[in-house]
DNA sequence: CGGGTGACTCGAC
DNA sequence: CGTCGAGCCACCC
């Protein structure tokens, strides 16, 4: 839809992300075709909050796994909980075993 | 209304 | 190896 700016498929992206899975900022910048936003993307989440539907911004970090977000929440453990809770290990803010949780929309997403 | 900024990423040096 | 800078676009002041 041309109608909706690239933040708006940001947030239909993130939505899309299944339970106990993550992906990154640049991934869904690139899925959203702005390849060199992936900033725009932390910015949504950064605003996701004030969207009415629910928008897991916990699973997506950084493209090496990191909680770079977390501190964005409303308490700086609710990230890694919320993550924690879905399954995903986290140690260090580093998410364990990335690159098998990890949730790529261009292979997920046809 | 113009400028600064950000939950990132990649490439140069 | 590490550090630095540029690019991207919506939002706030």
């Amino acid at each position: 839809m041309k109608d909706k700016c690239f933040f708006d498929r940001v947030y239909e992206v993130v939505r899309l992300i299944p339970r106990g899975r993550v992906t990154t900022y640049g991934a869904i910048a690139r899925y959203v075709g702005a390849p060199q936003s992936s900033r725009m993307v932390g910015w949504a989440m950064n605003a996701s909050h004030s969207q009415t539907d629910f928008i897991p911004a916990h699973r997506v970090v950084n493209r090496i796994g990191v909680l770079t977000g977390k501190n964005h929440f409303r308490h700086e453990n609710l990230m890694q909980e919320l993550l924690e809770s879905e399954g995903i290990r986290i140690e260090n803010d580093q998410v364990q075993a990335f690159d098998k949780v990890f949730w790529d929309p261009y292979k997920e997403l046809i």
